[in-house]
RNA sequence: GCACAGGUGACCGAGUGGUUAAUGGUAGCAGACUGUAAAUCUGCCGCUCUUCGGAGCUACGGAGGUUCGAAUCCUCCCCUGUGCA
């Protein structure tokens, strides 16, 4: 008996990966894992183009809804959260299918992340105090002492990741390098199919924003009033891209329509820079054409019941 | 028609005689990413060659001029905005 098989559906923003990951599953007995680092959050909706009611009722869906936007979910939460859901589905004699767009998500649930400390809020809060105080190039300073492998790899500049490198040196007392050298906890038991949507730039941008617009049209604004309301609007999620630009305007910092064009605009940066994540993701099927296409679907289904028989 | 302001590389926008292919920013492209990642950061970015040290060409509305040397000064012309007619 051969593993079980896992499919893993992954590509930038509107790429059609919701279309074709809903047609897999409902000709494969496939249960959705979503691998959406905003998804993960109760009453984010047209923001975030999560499936609709109505599509959820068709095909199981998981790690959609799972957290209130006051809470947060860091990329090991999702990855041991998704790796229970994956079992499950896969007890049950379901295919589960993930997908995605979060990269270091879906990394963190098919590779896994070291084993290190979990944040400390108050240890970073200091250390981005001496940051302010004495600038960025003294946090970068302090790490080239303490884990000058981890300098030589982060740039003086990327505060967080100075920081996160720092955290973990601190509070393992040993170097964060070190404690890679352990591995990672890659995920175990499935042979995994990598389907990945790679259209054509130009058209995906176009497609990008004409997707950004319709959420303005479709009631972004509304739906941040009413988020802003009930959580507060300090909630880190409000940060993401479509809410943070409705949050702009919501304040009077951006006209309507800016606020529409920072959008269209934050969404196609983030495109390019899920391209280049995921060009380095190992053993893709790549296809150059949208999720959404009739054809395309219909290849993948036969690629993944090929597959499945081997 | 007169007066004033202004026309700079894909865009915005500095620069007012010389280390200026021209500060910045944006867009674009490429890259990094091990618990905030829809985040954060890096590089390239006029054209053509290059043994990667450089070399050549074209550029600051247009045409002339001054000067050893101009995006920067002068003349004329064209265009844009504002005010007066």
């Amino acid at each position: 008996m051969s593993m079980p098989l896992l499919v893993v559906i992954l590509g930038p923003t509107a790429s059609g990966k919701t279309a074709l990951s809903l047609h897999v599953a409902e000709r494969l007995q496939g249960e959705i894992v979503s691998c959406d680092s905003v998804a993960v959050y109760r009453d984010f909706e047209i923001g975030t183009a999560k499936p609709s009611q109505q599509e959820r009722r068709l095909v199981p869906h998981h790690l959609i809804d799972i957290a209130g936007p006051e809470e947060l979910v860091t990329a090991g939460d999702y990855s041991r959260l998704a790796r229970h859901a994956i079992g499950e589905i896969r007890d049950r004699g379901h295919l589960p299918i993930v997908v995605g767009g979060s990269g270091l998500y879906l990394r963190a649930l098919l590779e896994g992340l070291f084993s290190g400390p979990p944040r400390s809020e108050e240890l970073r809060l200091r250390l981005r105090e001496r940051a302010t105080e004495r600038g960025t190039e003294y946090l970068h300073k302090l790490l080239r002492r303490i884990d000058p492998a981890a300098a030589q790899t982060i740039h003086a500049n990327d505060v967080p990741k100075v920081v996160r490198a720092l955290e973990v040196s601190f509070s393992a007392r040993a170097p964060m390098t070190d404690l890679w050298q352990h591995g990672r906890d890659a995920l175990q038991g499935f042979r995994i199919l990598r389907i990945g949507l790679n259209p054509d730039r130009e058209t995906l941008y176009a497609r990008i924003n004409q997707r950004a617009r319709e959420m303005f049209s479709a009631g972004l604004l509304d739906e941040t009033r009413m988020l802003r309301e009930r959580y507060g609007s300090s909630v880190w999620p409000l940060n993401s891209l479509g809410y943070k630009q409705a949050m702009q305007h919501l304040r009077g910092e951006l006209s309507l329509e800016q606020a529409v064009v920072a959008a269209q605009q934050g969404h196609r940066n983030y495109a390019k820079r899920q391209m280049t994540w995921f060009r380095r993701e190992p053993e893709v099927h790549w296809i150059t054409e949208f999720g959404s296409d009739a054809a395309v679907q219909k290849r993948v289904v036969e690629l993944t019941k090929a597959r499945d028989q081997d």
